[in-house]
DNA sequence: CCCAATTTGTTCGTATGTATC
DNA sequence: AGATACATACGAACAAATTGG
């Protein structure tokens, strides 16, 4: 037999606080109705009333699900507190706060990078219109003037190719993962002031693996693609594995909106 | 020239609320002086004088970070506000979040796991302990018990293996990402009944494929561990191929304390 | 066991800001 | 311009939880 304490859970279980415990009602409320982004929940007050609870307690539960990105108040008549698609950029930047507590190094990265992109690319060929692949050599071609550019505007023009290239899949997490990983990369190498010594033969070779890619994608051969992709993620992963292994990151600004 | 309007910015900038500067303004704060997780924040009072801003603001700009899980309150003498690691599991329901309404298709996420898991299994060949392996064997062991398990419990049973095999990846981020989408993909043939059709080959040839790929990770065969996991998701996937694409899927459930 | 101190948690009343009609 | 309907913010008070004496 159990021992005759009273604790029946194992886990003490946290004991949410009302504000935890609202939003959570709430959430499971959205869900069960299915209500979908713009669908306006019920005025403050009404949810005062519905849940016996002041004004405050409310408040900040609308607080935890707005920082999750799952809804949005505006003021005013015909305004509330409205059901809200996740953005893309608010669920980076709620990742980039675990991604700065696990600090990952730079080979972690590339090593997600060089499974993923591939197959990115892999999985384009052949599926972009006219317009997609001229809007990617316009980006490649922007990444390539006089000469005036600095280290660091060359970098973000190289990073900006992976992430329109990514915009283009239809696989939704391809496409967060890929663009996330990216982002954080550009983040990182910033961070640790590592893109000033990273030759120009990365950018240069970058350049050329780009433009032998948009080619594959034109033509309609995966395999070309993924091999013109893997070539261009051994490359970078090796000129970049000169740097030591540790990672101090900052968080992921909130550049959601 | 600039017309003569007094905007200058290009994008209305959302003008954020108190609450929301507040909160933007304490996580720079922790950043700039580097506070790690378990470092004590200015009491709510203090706050309220440094920000010279209400009780209830302080308390709501104290909940959006919580939601992010960066921050934990306790109550009572040497209680406070306390920097707190974003955990596993908290950055897993957030970016549950956000896969709820990019509702991926079964499919979408056999694409990453088909790139991630072989990665996975490569990186860790020769690198486990006998521990190690030997837990890995266990828990292939209990997946495949007598027969009185229902179809759901030996699936929940063959997703802990991949579970627990990303565990021991040192790159925390190739964790993340398998772990979460091995969950998601359970989550989702939960949500839709699909668990149940898929016959028990799946589950089958799920077991000797666990089989030899440990058996792999023990020789230290990277090249045979990553083939093995590149059959096991190739036969998984084409199992599962046959339902349907769009998927409605539920929130994550905040499996975070 | 109780009591006191400390800190977050919650309530209520009131006032202000903002957008719509 | 004014009335209306919302969220937003303030301030004072009280409640609950935790720690230590």
């Amino acid at each position: 037999m159990p021992p005759a304490t009273t604790r029946s859970e194992p886990h003490p279980r946290p004991r949410l606080s009302r504000p935890q415990k609202v939003a959570e009602a709430i959430k499971q409320w959205v869900m069960d109705e299915g209500w979908q982004p713009g669908h306006r929940l019920p005025s403050e007050t009404d949810l005062m009333a519905r849940f016996g609870m002041a004004k405050g307690t409310i408040r900040e539960a609308i607080r935890l699900l707005e920082a999750q990105g799952l809804v949005k108040s505006r003021t005013g008549p015909g305004g509330g507190v409205f059901v809200h698609q996740v953005s893309e950029d608010r669920a980076a930047a709620l990742l980039g706060n675990y991604v700065y507590f696990a600090h990952p190094s730079i080979d972690d990265i590339y090593q997600l990078r060089a499974a993923l992109e591939p197959e990115l690319a892999a999985s384009l060929a052949g599926k972009l219109s006219a317009a997609q692949l001229a809007h990617l050599e316009k980006v490649v071609a922007e990444s390539a003037p006089p000469a005036e550019m600095t280290e660091g505007a060359r970098h973000a023009a190289s990073l900006r190719f992976h992430v329109e290239l990514s915009a283009f899949s239809e696989n939704p997490l391809l496409r967060f993962f890929v663009r996330f990983l990216a982002e954080l990369l550009s983040e990182v190498t910033v961070a640790r002031g590592l893109h000033s010594d990273t030759n120009p033969e990365l950018w240069q070779s970058g350049l050329t693996y780009q433009t032998r890619l948009i080619e594959a994608l034109r033509e309609g051969q995966p395999a070309q693609a993924r091999a013109v992709m893997e070539a261009h993620m051994a490359t970078a992963q090796g000129l970049m594995r000169r740097q030591e292994a540790a990672v101090t990151r900052r968080f992921l600004s909130d550049r959601a909106r």
